[in-house]
DNA sequence: GTAATTCCTAAACCTAACTTTAGCTCAAGA
DNA sequence: TCTTGAGCTAAAGTTAGGTTTAGGAATTAC
């Protein structure tokens, strides 16, 4: 174990439950900035203990890697981060939260009015348009699905 | 436009707002069974526009296309299905919205009583471990994360 | 001093859910 | 009939968030 100038790749992975080849790709998303050794390998402060745990916790608030980065962007770089510093992130991850959960909220009443009830009128349902329908652009996975909605006779009848 | 025998993939897309890509990637997950016309073209059931409509909303819900593809199944293939048969996906679908909804009621609650008032005590705190921590098996993208807790002074202090 | 770890890089691979491209055939309208 | 739009297949590409592998180099343990 290292003592003198920062902690290895190892034992930071080993401190944070992090494999050691996401820490690696966490670099090079921006996440923590380690340093050489005369060796070549990486050094990290202690603190990216703390950096890299926040990171784990603001994915299971559903952040993205690039949106952690700006979260950690505003914290201070150099001292450690102060109750408020927490606080304002705290407020971010607090909105964020409270805006999928009326989201479910809105989908789950949907689904009591809707297929719930049987009534199988599935284009004019507003299943179809939640609030959160974004405008899909371009490749990858699509989360959600964009539709065009119509009348029940319609889409039994045409053409 | 065909009128005589089944609907074009064209016309399946239109209808429902989805790529004819898209359609032809459903096919090869078994999410729908075209045939072929004289000329090799794919033709569908009318019924195929509220399969896919279908297959649209459970994808809200956050079902993957293999789960989508079994709650197809146990509908049923020939006949338009019930007022039942809807209100048995229906509960399905329910008790998994409930279930994401309170994971993230209680992930705000750790929240308010932890990062929120500003103790800084990361590793122990309730966010390290919500109830749906699954372990990890293998590759893919990581949603959640696994880790292993221990007291602040031990973290601040070893090695 | 040497064996066993740990670390390094670059590149390839993984999943899900699709899209894009290339090259060709089918079908429909004027 | 001829042209253009719609369809077809197979293969490769895309995104996010990583893991795995191959082939070396540096550290640590004994």
């Amino acid at each position: 174990m290292p003592q003198s100038a920062g902690i290895s790749i190892g034992y930071l992975a080993e401190r944070t439950g992090l494999a050691v080849s996401a820490i690696r790709y966490y670099e090079a998303q921006g996440l923590v900035e380690p340093w050489r050794n005369a060796g070549g390998q990486r050094r990290f402060h202690r603190a990216d203990i703390r950096r890299l745990s926040f990171v784990m916790i603001a994915q299971q608030f559903g952040f993205s890697l690039p949106e952690i980065r700006g979260f950690l962007k505003s914290l201070p770089g150099s001292r450690t981060p102060t109750k408020e510093d927490w606080a304002c992130i705290s407020d971010t991850f607090r909105s964020h939260l409270d805006q999928r959960i009326e989201t479910l909220v809105k989908l789950r009443d949907n689904l009591d009015g809707c297929i719930g009830c049987g009534c199988l009128s599935l284009p004019n349902c507003k299943l179809y348009n939640p609030e959160d329908r974004a405008a899909q652009k371009g490749q990858g996975p699509r989360y959600l699905m964009g539709d065009r909605p119509e009348t029940e006779a319609e889409a039994e009848n045409a053409p």
